[in-house]
DNA sequence: ATTGACCTTATAGTAGCTTTATAGTTTAAA
DNA sequence: TTTAAACTATAAAGCTACTATAAGGTCAAT
């Protein structure tokens, strides 16, 4: 198959496919004679399992270490569980900072209703006045 | 005073400043004959209300919008608030955004425990199986 | 005179693509 | 048969908000 019906089959854009295999992370294919990609069933597999894994949030180069790992099928999973262990943690922080944030946009927000100038607006006077405590 | 000076009192990065200058949020200070910068009071004050609102999470645009509404004090602040909202909202749906994906990392990673070989590991499993339900 | 701390500009790198430019190939319609 | 649409190719730039590097000018103290 080309490029064209991967991206369709996968829901990815073809251009994102030329990055994944510039990156390393997608195996090159072989090519027609005129240079067009031919994908193979292995290509559908992996370039599935590089989306699914962005969509669990994991960044190129934590998808490149499972890789490694798939290639190396006999080591114990221990680095595999650790990865993901290190990127739970990693959301739930994030998680924390974003609640903090939003408390503290709220009451931000309550301290202006609509009703008045710019010059008086208790938005931008909470903000320029700094009374804020970082995380 | 001088952006190393300006760069410690608002804890910043020298090089931070003269970006924010190339981008339009602090404005050009006067030079020495040297070609230093000289700031005031006023570019301390902007400085540090960009950086507050950064740490607000807002972006480099919503900043200069910000500032659009400060250079003209006699409009109602309308415009503030519904930034501030549509910035609260943004917050909010990515930590609902997190929260679901925390969700399916535990359950992912209660699927494999430390004493398996990768082939059998189940967290690669569930990824590569990809039974994901997006959002 | 030279060291060190400071300042200058310009350029490149970061993440993960997306967009644009330019050009060659295939396929289907006119 | 031609021609236009749809596909493919490469290379390079753009996006965000900086950070880092290079190569050099300025200034105070030793």
């Amino acid at each position: 198959m080309r490029i064209g019906q991967l991206a369709q089959l996968v829901g990815v854009e073809t251009q994102t496919i030329r990055f994944y295999e510039q990156q390393g992370l997608l195996p090159p294919p072989d090519r027609q004679d005129n240079g067009y990609r031919v994908y193979t069933e292995k290509h559908v597999e992996g370039l599935a399992f590089i989306r699914r894994c962005r969509i669990l949030g994991l960044s190129l180069a934590e998808i490149h270490e499972l890789q490694s790992y798939q290639d190396d099928p006999h080591q114990p999973c221990t680095a595999v569980n650790a990865l993901l262990d290190d990127h739970i943690s990693h959301v739930r922080s994030q998680i924390t900072a974003l609640q903090a944030l939003e408390k503290q946009l709220v009451s931000l927000r309550a301290s202006c209703n609509d009703d008045r100038e710019v010059e008086a607006c208790g938005v931008l006077a909470g903000i320029s006045e700094g009374n804020m405590h970082q995380q």
